[in-house]
DNA sequence: GCTTGACCTTCCCACAATGGCAAGGTTCAA
DNA sequence: TTGAACCTTGCCATTGTGGGAAGGTCAAGC
């Protein structure tokens, strides 16, 4: 986040401008363009993108989302919510419920990687000698101390 | 896992029973060796692998190490000092404290995310009804309540 | 012996999200 | 006019895994 937005800025801006202003590097707004996420993206004469100020918050918004976490196909649900004001907020909260519940799960599963880890460690002199059972217990050898 | 092995098993073994033997997908088992994970898997006169004792444990040892979420290069340099025999215990100490720090911080992360979540989700009715705080922090309005 | 089905081989493509690079066009200021 | 800085598209790499095609092999049944 180095390019901070200047005093005034000349809406619309070009790609590298919307980037800075969004955290999101002119490569991703350039392919989340192609997923469709951004549409609508107005064009010079020249072929350059244009970004209007609801682009650049549209921009925003997935990065924020992003930063959450959320998968691009569930980002992609977010700002069609998100853009259409009929929505029920239920929609909404049910897929970041479901976010939640993967976090859930996959934070679990790296807890139980740690425990593993941890009590295969504890053991492990972790000095010179070669015999080590973090390595006893990954060759299968039911070593239990 | 399905295909137990049987009461006896037959060496050398085929691919798809050394799959089932260390619970790695056949096509696993060709990629890790294109990866120099697994090496020296001798071949028939048609050019079928066939897999030793010694190779279903190499297989096996690499499925451990991903069930415990090592990276393939992590395993790579686990397999090496598996099979160094003056090795230093501390080095494989070390690959698996680093592998604990990975773990912790990616959990960390993802517990933020579940925070920032829960306190948006809290607010969101979950209803018919079109307004959601989930949406309007994404979209940056701060309307703190 | 021949067919059939199950197995094996290699090779290419795909995913998700991101970065990097290359070849070429545009803009603007010196 | 030239050069720097920007833009464009397109391809490749990453990580670990799966899918599938095209073709070879093997064993069992007839």
């Amino acid at each position: 986040m180095k390019p901070r937005a200047p005093a005034e800025t000349f809406w619309p801006v070009a790609i590298s401008t919307a980037a800075g202003l969004s955290g999101v590097s002119a490569k991703m707004v350039r392919h989340y363009e192609s997923l469709g996420l951004v549409v609508g993206v107005s064009r010079t004469d020249a072929g350059y993108r244009q970004y209007s100020q609801a682009d650049v918050r549209s921009l925003q918004f997935i990065k924020r989302s992003r930063n959450l976490g959320f998968s691009m196909a569930e980002i992609a649900e977010l700002v069609s919510l998100w853009q259409n004001r009929s929505r029920a907020s239920a929609s909404v909260k049910r897929i970041a419920q479901k976010h939640m519940d993967d976090l859930s799960q996959r934070i679990a599963a790296m807890q139980a990687m740690q425990r593993t880890l941890a009590s295969l460690m504890q053991h492990c002199h972790g000095d010179a000698r070669p015999d080590c059972p973090i390595l006893d217990d990954l060759a299968g050898e039911i070593a239990r101390v």
